[in-house]
DNA sequence: AACCAGGACACAA
DNA sequence: TTGTGTCATGGT
């Protein structure tokens, strides 16, 4: 056993709750065991580990620049600058309160796309599993550490594009298979250019991914916000209508298209974060089973 | 064992 | 514009 400097680093950073960040129904690769979250990020295999001071981060081959990683964990933000910018009333206070270090992620966008196609009417784990399946039949293995389960890519565009809708729906996707094989192949035949959104307004973005089949509002804001970064994409799902509802027009019943409405006006500059604090305030304290079920992670918060 | 899940879509009124 | 049925699957 060779211990080898290349392959690990702590990244730095405080206000960080990286379980509850990678279980936040953002991503769905990561699994957690006795020796921390493993999961793939740019096509590597990673595992990440909390610390006091950082996270603590392991790959299977030699690594020269993190930037990579950096990235997608988002450690250069600095949570307490967007934490000021919601909205000071009462629903937003609790949830900052019970969400504390609860980050976004900056994912790939054809995953992350191809994901949140695959998420409608989906709980969590059944979409983790879905995504696992298709993983493990059209992803190219990857290197991990001797000893380590298998991993695999996430599958290219191509690879989907090439199956037929039988063999995904083989992967318990049911309704969702032609959405995806569609998107695939607009993909793959590079009549939709996932990478020119970056640099484009959030409405175009949206319009473009909307043009999609099985892609509406609510997907399209996810693959902005958790792929893009787009700071004010507001995706609206159950959770968020509930929040929303309960929170803020607890009295009478608001129709989706005015919680929409007050979506967009209400949570500032940085809305899409305070989007998340909702959603997981909603699903880990309020739920109807309550917050019994959510383990407590041995964080270090500065304030 | 019902109920519901990070929806979208076609269609009715 | 707003409401309803449908789609497929299985976790809780």
């Amino acid at each position: 056993m060779i211990f080898n400097d290349a392959r690990q680093i702590v990244l730095p950073v405080r206000d960080y709750d990286l379980a509850a960040t990678l279980s936040s129904g953002q991503a769905f690769r990561w699994r957690l065991d006795d020796s921390g979250w493993t999961g793939v990020v740019a096509g590597s295999w990673v595992r990440l580990r909390q610390l006091p001071e950082g996270i603590a981060a392991k790959t299977s081959s030699d690594v020269t620049n993190w930037s990579w990683l950096r990235d997608y964990l988002q450690t250069d933000v600095d949570l307490a600058s967007i934490l000021a910018t919601f909205p000071d009333d009462e629903p937003m206070r609790a949830a900052v309160q019970a969400c504390r270090g609860v980050r976004l992620l900056r994912q790939d966008p054809w995953e992350c796309l191809a994901s949140f196609i695959l998420s409608s009417t989906k709980q969590i784990v059944q979409i983790q599993q879905i995504v696992a399946m298709l993983c493990e039949r059209f992803g190219q293995p990857l290197p991990v550490p001797a000893g380590a389960p298998p991993v695999f890519a996430f599958p290219l565009a191509s690879d989907i594009a090439d199956r037929s809708e039988g063999e995904l729906r083989d992967c318990k996707m049911g309704f969702r298979a032609p959405y995806l094989l569609d998107a695939a192949k607009c993909i793959a035949s590079g009549n939709l250019a996932l990478e020119s959104l970056r640099s484009m307004e959030l409405t175009a973005a949206r319009d473009l991914l909307t043009s999609l089949s099985g892609v509406g509002r609510k997907i399209a804001d996810c693959v902005l916000l958790f792929a893009y970064g787009f700071p004010t994409a507001f995706p609206v799902d159950v959770w968020v209508v509930k929040g929303l509802q309960e929170l803020y027009f607890p009295k009478r019943r608001a129709r989706p298209d005015r919680l929409l409405r007050f979506s967009e006006t209400h949570f500032g500059p940085n809305a899409g974060y305070a989007q998340q604090y909702l959603f997981h305030y909603m699903r880990t304290q309020r739920s109807p089973r309550g917050p019994t079920k959510i383990e407590p992670s041995a964080n270090t918060f500065s304030s």
